[in-house]
RNA sequence: CGCGGGGUAGAGCAGUUGGCAGCUCGGCAGGCCCAUAACCUGCAGGUCGCGGGUUCGAGUCCCGCCCCCGCAA
C-alpha cells in the first residue's frame, strides 16, 4: 500500500457513525494531526454531558481534539476528511487545506443527498444502497464523485444494521481511495445533478403511523426509523389510550410464507387496533395487515407480542 | 435538582381501607383426540428491586439507595 505520511490530515466527524474511518486512518499510518468534533452535550434521561464517539476515539488514538473549527490554522494540514461531521463547515475553512476535503457520504449519490440517506433508501424500499466518497464543494452533497460502492438491501435490513454495514465499508473505501487521491491521480467525477434526489432530516411526529398507508409501507417505516424516532401510535387497551412503539412486524400476505400465511386478512378489520387472530397479534392497515412481533408500551420495555397479548389483552 | 411511568413465579400483568401472594402464557406430569398451537386434571416455580423505619402484622404506609422505561435529541 502506497502512504505517504507527510500528508497531514485534519478529521471531521461526530457520532459512531464516523469511529470506523478515524480508526482505519490511524491504523493505516495516515498522519491524523487533529481531530473537530461536535461540544460536548448532555444526553440521556439525566442530561449527562458527555464527549460525542468521535471524541472518546480520538483521546484513546492520542490525537488532539478541538471543537474550534480555527484551530485548523495552527496544523498546516493539508486534506480534510469530513464523516457525518452534523454541521456546515465554512467557505473559509474549505480553503485552508491545499488538497481539499473528502466526505463520506451513505447512498449511491446524486440520489439522496441531505441528512437521512440510510432511512431514505429502507423507507423508499430500495434494493440497494451504498457509499460515495466526494470531494466537498460550496454546496451540500454536490462535490465530484471519487469512489462509490452498492451495497444490497436485504428484506429485513433496519436503519441501526445498515448504518454498521455503510459505517465499516466507508472507512474502507475511503483507505483504498486515498493513495490515489494524494498522488493526484483520482479520477474526479461529477454528479449528474439532473438525477438528484433530496432527503429532509427525520423529525419525532415522522414516527407516527399512519394506519391508512399500505402494510407494506407501513413496515419499511418500521425498519426505517428504528430506534429513533422509532415508529408509534396510540392504542386503546382496556379502555385506556397508551402510546405504542411498534419496534417489529411482518406483512400479512398470503403470497408470503410463515406462520401468518393461514391468516384471515379480510380489510374488514378495523384500521389501526389490534385484532387478535390466531392468537397473534394483528394490525389491519389501508391494503393489508400487519402482524406485530414485537412493540413496546410506553413506560415499558420493549417486548414479544406474545407476551403483551398475555400480559394487557386477556 | 428537566417532566413522567415502573421493578410481584421463566415472560407479561393484577393485588381494594395494611390481614393466608393471584391471573394469563410458558415449563413439568397425566388425560382426551386421527391429530393439534385447542380442551380437561394435577404439579413445580416467589429473598414482592436493595436497606432501614412504623406496626401484633407491610407487596401495600414512611425515609434512603439501586435499576429499567416513556417524553425531552
Amino acid at each position: 500500500m502506497t502512504k505517504d505520511n507527510s500528508t497531514k490530515i485534519v478529521f471531521f466527524g461526530t457520532p459512531k457513525f464516523a469511529v470506523p474511518t478515524l480508526q482505519a486512518l490511524v491504523t493505516e499510518g495516515y498522519h491524523v494531526v487533529l481531530v473537530i468534533t461536535q461540544p460536548d452535550e448532555p444526553v440521556g434521561r439525566k442530561q449527562v454531558l458527555t464527549p460525542t464517539p468521535i471524541k472518546v476515539e480520538a483521546l484513546k488514538l492520542n490525537v488532539p481534539v478541538k471543537e474550534n473549527l480555527w484551530e485548523i490554522k495552527n496544523y498546516n494540514a493539508d486534506l480534510g476528511v469530513v464523516v457525518a461531521y452534523g454541521k456546515i463547515i465554512p467557505q473559509a475553512i474549505l480553503d485552508l487545506f491545499p488538497l481539499g476535503l473528502l466526505n463520506i457520504h451513505p447512498s449511491l449519490l446524486p440520489k439522496y443527498r441531505g441528512p437521512s440517506p440510510i432511512q431514505s433508501a429502507i423507507l423508499n424500499g430500495d434494493d440497494e444502497t451504498g457509499v460515495s466518497i466526494i470531494k466537498l464543494d460550496e454546496q451540500m452533497d454536490h462535490g465530484p464523485i471519487i469512489s462509490q460502492i452498492q451495497v444490497p438491501i436485504s428484506k429485513d435490513e433496519s436503519s441501526p444494521t445498515l448504518f454498521d454495514k455503510l459505517s465499516v465499508l466507508g472507512a474502507e473505501l475511503m483507505i483504498k481511495a486515498l493513495p490515489d487521491y494524494v498522488a493526484g491521480k483520482a479520477k474526479l467525477e461529477p454528479q449528474d445533478d439532473s438525477k438528484a434526489t433530496y432527503c429532509e432530516m427525520i423529525n419525532k411526529e415522522d414516527g407516527l403511523i399512519d394506519w391508512t398507508n399500505s402494510a407494506d409501507q407501513i413496515e419499511r417505516q418500521i425498519r426505517a426509523y428504528a430506534p429513533w424516532p422509532g415508529s408509534f401510535s396510540e392504542f386503546d387497551v382496556n379502555h385506556k389510550k397508551i402510546n405504542i412503539k411498534i419496534i417489529s412486524a411482518i406483512i400479512c400476505d398470503p403470497v408470503e410464507t410463515r406462520n401468518c400465511a393461514s391468516l384471515p386478512h379480510d380489510n374488514q378489520s378495523p384500521v389501526g387496533k389490534f385484532v387478535i387472530k390466531n392468537n397473534q397479534l394483528v394490525v389491519q392497515c389501508g391494503h393489508g395487515a400487519l402482524l406485530i412481533e414485537k412493540l413496546q408500551p410506553e413506560g415499558k420495555k420493549e417486548m414479544p407480542a406474545q407476551a403483551f397479548i398475555n400480559g394487557y389483552l386477556k
